[in-house]
DNA sequence: ATGGTAGCATAGCTA
């Protein structure tokens, strides 16, 4: 059966609120991992996700920053909450969602940026981002019979060569340091998960999910990187069938600087 | 080397 997946950082749900209602009506997957609500819970617009036949949400939100939500159109079971770095930031929400015979446990994250000096001895950010990913090695790709994981979400770095646009000019900036980008891939190797994204389109081809607010005209100059990632258990390579980039809703009205990124399997 | 934009605690933080 089909099952897809959804992941944005929507830069504050309740601002951008129209653009997911358009988003949900024309793509419709199951699931939708939001990050950057920036939406205290008791403020979590429930009801326009509801109105669309997405009524079961879980959210973990706090006031001004960061923020998870998970929204599907199918059960959800199972919610939990990781805290990372004793900060009392709202950045991990887990849930299991059941697809065809398999219960799949989706992780949804949203990793520290870091800030803009990438010495973890002057820049408390880029420490905290160092730490939170070693913590982050907890997180596993369990599977099993009838079990899959899949991890998505805001990982702040883009781990491949083709995963900016300049390697060459990336290599000092946060987001594509050595540190970041071999700490990403080792605790994604180790914890079993496969870069599903990758899975199906090749490393020699650019992929980019964010492009900055900063650019003059972020479309010409597209110095874009792949920020955001669709990760699964092993099991899951052999059922994932399309990936799309919504490169598009980089232009939409008042946009987010991420686009959605949507992960189809058949199960 | 600098400054560029966006959102929310509308001032200074986060990104």
């Amino acid at each position: 059966m089909a099952f897809s997946v959804a992941t944005w950082n929507i830069n504050s749900v309740r601002l951008r609120l129209p653009l997911v209602e358009q988003f949900l009506q024309t793509y419709q997957p199951d699931v939708l991992c939001l990050q950057e609500t920036k939406c205290p819970d008791d403020l979590f617009p429930h009801d326009a996700f509801k109105a669309l036949g997405y009524e079961h949400i879980a959210i973990s939100g706090q006031k001004g920053y960061h923020g998870v939500a998970t929204i599907s159109r199918r059960r959800l079971s199972d919610v939990n909450v990781i805290g990372f770095c004793d900060m009392g930031d709202c950045r991990h929400l887990s849930s299991v969602v059941e697809a065809g015979n398999k219960k799949i446990r989706i992780h949804n994250f949203y990793v520290p940026a870091g800030g803009d000096e990438p010495k973890p001895d002057i820049n408390p950010k880029f420490a905290h981002k160092l730490g939170f990913l070693e913590e982050m090695r907890n997180v596993v790709a369990d599977q099993g019979d009838g079990f899959s994981s899949i991890l998505v979400g805001d990982l702040n770095i883009a781990p491949l060569e083709n995963d900016v646009w300049s390697h060459k000019q990336m290599l000092k900036i946060v987001s594509h340091t050595p540190i970041e980008t071999e700490t990403l891939e080792d605790l994604r190797v180790k914890g079993g998960w496969s870069d599903l994204m990758r899975h199906l389109i090749p490393a020699d081809q650019k992929i980019y999910t964010w492009w900055s607010y900063r650019a003059k005209d972020w479309d010409a100059s597209d110095r874009g990187r792949r920020l955001d990632h669709v990760w699964g258990s092993q099991d899951l390579e052999n059922h994932i069938k399309d990936l799309q980039v919504l490169r598009e809703a980089r232009g939409w009205e008042r946009p987010s600087d991420h686009v959605p990124v949507i992960a189809s399997f058949d199960l």
